[in-house]
DNA sequence: AATGAATGAGTATTCATTCAT
DNA sequence: TATGAATGAATACTCATTCAT
């Protein structure tokens, strides 16, 4: 039960404990100072180890914040599309299903701006994380595929692949400028544009109650 | 006449040149190996000039690379609007208006991809930048909302600034993705439905000629 | 029964069995990766006990490495005059016994040419190397005149001690450059020269049988 | 006018100033603390430039040593050379060459003994340095083999080039370990022995006048 | 006897920026 | 205007050694 970003793979409690207190520490100092501005002596520092045990719990800080992104994306994930599915078989329409999703997807990328503001310029700025994310968008957009595929009769789109990816684009977008610059004009304003986009674009009938 | 991102104003037709020659020799650094990986001096041997010099020249390197991307949002910027205007004299239909929207969005992004990467990385990661991006973003929204007032009757939206985010958004972030990622799927099928969704939203008959 | 190297010593044939493995490990490691390129814990892996056991036998790094080059020192030292002792009984020849000497110490040099190489460099570096290559040298040398004392009439030198260390230096260093850095010219011409050089200095007819 | 250990070419008094007071401050704490021990900060320290500095002017700290290390052997080599023609020319005897070699041997290499152990060390541990030396070496066999060609008719060899090997191994060696190690017996019984030997090897008559 | 987690001092090198010439 | 020599703070990572278990 090993895996890439650990070097020492902690089996006592206390070793478990440590390894924590480093992610916590770094969670914090990445968000205020981000991730170039954040040094591994820092990190062990405010999580009360030594450097040399920084480096015995990761090879990196990469391996670090990639470990706290990925777990985050995971998280995040699994979280909106639990709540997604039991909303399908509750029989909501479309234009509900559009708003639960922005309102989940605000919630989540709500939690973490800061960490989430450092993950979109890494993706851009590192091999790495553009490879995560892309893995990512994959598993998303063949999420998304599976709930519309639920959905038949009233689906208004065809190619479900590439619905699925422009849907998630503008969702994707909207949140993050939102959740890392604030809105540009009210939010609520935003959101139910974004939800009549997507509902009108996805469904014959938005309002109709699905399945 | 004197702006943020220059220290000397050049008068002389040598020093404009030597001004040139330093944003050339930035833009394939950058491109070549990043802002970071970029240094002062690089730059300065590549234009040919001494590092006192490109100091002269601008403040900072941080400079030198806000200019290179304004100017370059601005050509790009000036260049989609002007064709799309023309179309909108010409009676096209919502549907061919967005797939033109989305030709020239492509091309533009795929001009400087390396560069484009640099900038989403910055927008994220530094305030001036955070700030460039915004500004371009409100123009380019109050641009697409002139544009959207023209077209009366056939507008099936009716909150203008709403709209033109969210479908600038989904313009954005496909555009980007498929700029410096690469498609996850056929581009044409990612394309179609992006111009599907947009027209479907915006208009109410999305095949019938504007105006 | 303690001596330098050892912190614990070992009575059990367990204890035995690990110091003999964390030797051999030792060996071949920094043959391989040099002494400086070679740490503890590595060593300690590779001889499959833990990094507190090494410190339980060794109480360095370095003390290993002196064991190990004595050791090797001692082992060369001893087969050489063997056989040199050997063979002045038998009759041979100055030029003979010369030739000998050469054979058995370039094989004796050629065993393990990385731990020669790095003994070489530790006793210029090191003050314990120096200690220990000086014993051994004054060691070696009154073996020398102790063999050159049993040739009586034959004898051309009158001054042994200083014969047997220049005679001593002559080998030395034709024998390590051949070994740590490859023969400049071809190695049977070098060591016939050696062999000539050294009989026609030491004796008054190379060619006589000796006693 | 640019070399492999050099950065920064300096072609102005006080860099060239500035350089010198590097190589000076470097040969002094190499001597003191040996190479590994001396850090480039020290060394700029010492010198009164900074660390910045040091690198402008020296890719390394090795390119340093490298540097004064084979200036020293140029020196050594030229001044030895020089002599040893002059006395062949004077009609010196075979036995007489040799103590004189023995003699500006032991000058040149008392002159730095740190430096030289630090040389001979480095020549083991290092590729750049076995090179270097391997070179020197070739070089000092080449001119010893001219200085016997010249001597025709009282040579007792007839393998120049390996004679001239052995030779300087024995010189070399004995040298060395005096200077290094401090002599094992009185010096004068040693160095009259190593004439002896080489002299006795070479020559038909080695108190015959040579040429 | 044995383990291996934890320590933290130590070091080479880069580069944005300045300023004397 | 232009030069480029000089600065020095800043940073990631290693590894010999200890010691609680």
């Amino acid at each position: 039960m090993s895996n890439d970003t650990t070097v020492r793979v902690p089996q006592q409690a206390r070793s478990i404990e440590k390894r924590n207190r480093l992610v916590d520490a770094a969670m914090a100092l990445f968000g205020e100072k981000g991730f170039q501005g954040t040094n591994a002596k820092e990190i062990a520092g405010k999580a009360g180890v030594s450097v040399g045990t920084f480096y015995a719990y990761f090879t990196d800080k990469k391996a670090l914040l990639l470990e706290i992104l990925s777990r985050h994306m995971a998280d995040v994930d699994a979280a909106v599309f639990e709540e997604l599915r039991a909303m399908v078989r509750d029989g909501a329409t479309g234009r509900e299903m559009m708003r639960l999703t922005i309102r989940l997807g605000h919630d989540s990328h709500h939690h973490a701006p800061e960490l989430l503001r450092i993950m979109l310029a890494m993706r851009y700025t590192d091999e790495d994380f553009t490879r995560m994310v892309a893995v990512e968008n994959r598993d998303m957009t063949a999420k998304i595929v599976g709930l519309l595929s639920a959905m038949g009769d009233n689906l208004r789109v065809t190619d479900l692949d590439a619905a699925a990816r422009v849907v998630a684009n503008a969702f994707e977008e909207t949140m993050h400028s939102v959740a890392v610059f604030g809105p540009d004009i009210e939010q609520d304003r935003l959101y139910e544009a974004l939800a009549d986009m997507t509902a009108v674009y996805l469904f014959k009938d938005p309002d109709a109650p699905l399945k």
